[in-house]
DNA sequence: CGTTGCGTTGAATAAGGTCAAATAGAGTGG
DNA sequence: CCACTCTATTTGACCTTATTCAACGCAACG
């Protein structure tokens, strides 16, 4: 019933007023490094909002290509699925993170979006983006910057999935959502997991009952303490031990 | 001795003059889509060439980022080394192909690109890149569309790594390199690997002996015929049910 | 014509997957 | 609030796939 498109007009129209300028994420999304001024230029721009219920989808493979999202709040997932069925997640997104960039190439999106829990995303119409970039220099560099760590990143999860043992990912993706909750002004020790072991699995390359068993065995080891979604690392260093060095 | 900076500095000269609007790539390297024009406009960015010969380096991880390289000629790998010697071959890059954006984000490399034989590159310095971009809308929606199918690209390298069985992985390379000398005007059943076993295992998350293993388990199936580095592809669509449907 | 690097092949092994069963929670309706 | 259902998770036993280790072949090159 919220989901009404004229619902709560008024209060929504109050949304929309907040803008970059005021946005908490704004050390962490597109507006980085920006001046105040060169921020203000970009609240011309972000003036949309969405809300996306658990389990919705943002966008879907195959759907045109308009905007981008700069996520809010919420956790999100991204996945890729092959005409067999098979299908992998791509990745795990926080707020201050941007969805995407890969509609860009071919004006349809590569990927699907899927909400992991209620969330909201600011809507960036691509077209104006590429407009106001024009005009400012370095909201141009900004966001060449975040596509580049988006390739970045992609690369290390290449990388971990290229060599990588199950119990390496494991650790690497523990310490990787960790720094990123900090970042978030999160705890970087326990948190929430928002997503099943089988969608854990299917980013790492494993199978959920690996993913189970090795969460056992770090818990067994003292390394985490892990009752269902609620994780809890209790050594860090052991984890990166884990990662820096081949036994053999 | 032909490293030396001052030598045939005549050549060289002429060599600069070779210009986007009349390279033969510009149907699939940046210029693509571009009206002859707007082209013209990118020839004042892309002012050097650089030779690399087979076995250097391109750039290598963490060098300071100042450029993009455009593949004139020749065949890269890019590939990711972790402090334990650990290394990922990313990618393998063929002439039109843009290097080097993971740099932009850091200001500095993320990964080495290597030359597995002879070739030049098209240096364009990114902050000329980006200055021509505000200028050329053009070529900055080139521009993006080429960062965001290196991003779906990786997409695709994440979901064999993490999906595929050993010969899935394997036909998809196959099928990709072919599709790719198609589009550069070559055989798409018959080529020269550049890379090694090794190379190729690196790339596709397996071990050179396995890479072999297959290789040899496809020319017994009637699939292809291998001889060392060289390659031909007897029967595509055999390929590609490899692919598309699970034995299961 | 030996050296060296690359590729192929075989046998043994280990890592992770598959299948199956038991358990634990979350959410629902009575 | 409790019983019920459904889904997620854990754990065990067994199996498959790819790795490891090792030996050998081939081709290019000095």
């Amino acid at each position: 019933m919220d989901a009404h498109p004229a619902a709560g007009k008024a209060l929504n129209i109050h949304q929309l007023r907040t803008v970059c300028s005021s946005c908490s994420l704004r050390e962490l999304c597109l507006p980085m490094g920006l001046s105040r001024a060169e921020i203000e230029q970009l609240d011309q721009l972000v003036y949309t909002r969405r809300r996306i219920k658990r389990g919705e989808t943002l966008y879907r493979a195959g759907d045109a290509f308009g905007s981008l999202y700069a996520i809010r709040t919420g956790f999100f997932k991204t996945d890729v699925i092959l005409e067999d069925g098979r299908d992998q997640v791509t990745g795990f997104h926080m707020p201050g993170e941007i969805l995407g960039m890969d509609g860009i190439g071919t004006e349809a999106h590569a990927c699907n979006a899927h909400a992991l829990e209620d969330g909201e995303v600011c809507v960036i119409p691509f077209a104006r983006l590429e407009e106001v970039s024009r005009e400012v220099r370095n909201l141009q560099h900004q966001f060449h910057k975040v596509m580049s760590r988006e390739i970045v990143r992609d690369q290390g999860v290449m990388m971990l999935l290229g060599t990588m043992r199950a119990e390496e990912r494991l650790a690497a993706f523990l310490l990787n959502l960790s720094q990123r909750f900090v970042a978030r002004g999160y705890s970087p020790s326990e948190f929430h997991l928002r997503m099943t072991r089988e969608e854990i699995g299917s980013y790492l390359g494993l199978k959920l009952e690996t993913v189970s068993r090795i969460f056992s065995k770090f818990q067994d080891q003292g390394l985490i303490a892990v009752q269902q979604k609620h994780i809890r690392i209790l050594d860090t260093d052991g984890l990166r031990q884990l990662l820096a060095y081949r036994e053999v």
